[in-house]
DNA sequence: TTGTACGCGTTATCAA
DNA sequence: TTGATAACGCGTACAA
């Protein structure tokens, strides 16, 4: 059933490797990288000129800058950001801390945070806290000895710790992903309450009347989006605690169809879910259709994120759009705001959310 | 249709955190950071006794040692590491390059990458080159500016001028997703034509007869797959070009179902379809079962990476397992032999792959 | 507009 | 086993 291959290595070419790579190293040793003396030198002003025309052009005499630049070009002189760290005292690093480095939402987040980083002198440096509150704070004190010009981190759950480090950082710092009354300085993202409350409404003004919910990974994120859920559910009479089945583990599409078999053997009449996210959301499809279970008409499917599959399924299943890639750009553009001395525009962030109603909940024809 | 709903933040708020934020400026200037100095007045030592306690403990006597880190503890010192990279002329960052944060196979590689590097001395730094070499070059200068003690970068098919950056580059180069014949220094992956080869004729021992393929996001990986497509199909005698849909556009499910659509109108026969991913197999699953054609009887479908979701779909989905997670991990492992100077026990590593055969390609019952 | 003196916090070298 | 001294390459403060 299955077929493996695996290519071989001669000992002989790793030999052979080996040696060639010897003589790189000889090689490397003339590695010898021009400085700002040089550069002067070559330009026949002092380093201290050569330094200005790189951060402040508009302060240095246009013929003199165009010497320096042709020197610069000639020397190939690439600036040390170790010496300019430690005589600057501030580093142009953007310490970035997510939960996780797999998970699309944080792979989209991360992707618009470089989308406009990208094209400033910044440098972004992530950190992966595996979910864990410990070992932000231990990333937390890294990024802090590297003297960042800024940090965003993830949710608002952060130890009490590492909210006192944050307070007291000589930076500025962006909180993402979700919205708080009382931001350590600033913050972007949106409710996950509000969004499950709307995404909950949804399904039960479609016409279902037995509302589950499947959820995995409950960090405070997902825990709230329970809590949007149940409050929909007790408000319109339809709670049933039986009828959300939770689970810390990680998400994925195969334990969406775990879950959803969970709940049908708990709660058979059970006739539409929310799930937690879209991989859940797809792996509950999946195991409906294995089971015959027919989607919309017996149970109404909602997700959460909206990823791009969602529309492609089907039937194309509804879910909760995010803009995950929007956290990430608008949180770098407040930080360089604020870094550029001009204060951004705000200091509190919502980016919202929409409920993306696709076939799967499409219970009246329409 | 949709709902749409926005957190409202009231102006007063934004005033009132505004104000906050001035006092807590105050509070960061007290940021005083003890230095290796003040750790030495305080153990009574000089300072490079306690640099030498740091980095070479076996070199201090423990006494000396006990007290060094009793005043370490006691002021809380953190390394500085501008200071240290300057002095070194090496800095501890391990620079590595992906063509991509938010497909998931560079997600899985960058998680593998940490899991080992977390707990060395060492720093990741990623870039991104968004599929560009010409953007790889421009990471590859702003890496060696920081003078990093190893490379990681994606792929064998670098510019000559980045080819040239790495040979002469004072620090260890691993070369990652592909085998080659002649690394610039280290490389672990494993061969994307060998893969392809493997699933095709996978797909033909299955009684396939027209298999056809779809690709996208045209990289140099890419077109090596389809090579290997083409290499068996015409072997057997089931070559036909028309049934090669090709895109350079980025992959996604609902592209997936686009090129299905097209493959179909092109060549109708078509009885299997081998995808350059699973994203693409998954909205190709989603297009047939659309149109009412059944998987597998009167279509084959055979992904590639085997992401988890392929184990869960209905039917389950035939992929070639790729151990992306494992090669992050191997070459950090291989750096880092290179680096602690025992040398690695190997210069190439392949990883191997595995054709995974699931439901979508069982055409003959059993 | 340009330059001088000095210090940033650490490590390498050599000597004790 | 420990310490003194001199870099490392650049930015700040001030002066010219």
């Amino acid at each position: 059933m299955f077929a493996q291959t695996f290519c071989q290595v001669s000992i002989s070419r790793i030999c052979c490797v080996h040696k060639e790579w010897k003589a790189n190293l000889l090689k490397k040793i003339d590695n010898y990288r021009p400085t700002l003396a040089d550069v002067a030198a070559e330009a026949d002003v002092s380093a201290m000129t050569v330094s200005r025309a790189l951060r402040e052009p508009g302060r240095v005499s246009e013929e003199t800058r165009n010497r320096i630049n042709a020197a610069i070009e000639k020397l190939g002189y690439v600036p040390d950001p170790a010496a300019r760290t430690l005589a600057a005292k501030r580093s142009d690093i953007i310490g970035v801390i997510v939960p996780s480095v797999t998970n699309s939402v944080f792979s989209d987040v991360m992707n618009g945070i470089y989308s406009v980083a990208e094209n400033t002198p910044y440098q972004i440096q992530f950190g992966n806290s595996h979910y864990s509150p410990i070992e932000e704070e231990r990333l937390l004190r890294t990024f802090l000895g590297q003297k960042p010009v800024g940090l965003i981190v993830s949710g608002i759950d952060q130890t009490p710790t590492s909210k006192a480090l944050l307070e007291k950082a000589p930076c500025r710092v962006v909180q993402i992903m979700e919205t708080a009354p009382d931001p350590i300085d600033m913050i972007v993202g949106f409710s996950h309450r509000d969004s499950a409350v709307a995404a909950t409404r949804h399904l039960l003004d479609q016409g279902y009347k037995k509302p589950g919910m499947l959820a995995a990974r409950m960090d405070p994120r997902a825990q709230r989006r329970v809590e949007g859920f149940r409050q929909v559910a007790t408000e319109r009479g339809r709670w049933n605690e039986e009828a959300v089945v939770m689970t810390p583990a990680r998400s994925s599409v195969t334990l969406g169809g775990h879950l959803m078999a969970d709940l049908l053997s708990k709660v058979p009449e059970t006739d539409a879910i929310l799930c937690n996210n879209d991989d859940l959301a797809l792996g509950a499809l999946f195991e409906c259709q294995r089971r015959g279970i027919k989607v919309p008409e017996d149970m109404g499917i909602c997700g959460f994120n909206d990823l791009e599959m969602m529309a492609a399924a089907y039937p194309s299943l509804t879910s909760v759009r995010t803009f995950r890639s929007e956290i990430g750009k608008q949180a770098t553009h407040m930080l360089l705001a604020a870094l550029s001395g001009e204060g951004p525009a705000e200091m509190m962030h919502d980016v919202g959310f929409e409920v993306i109603a696709r076939q799967s909940t499409q219970r009246r024809p329409g």
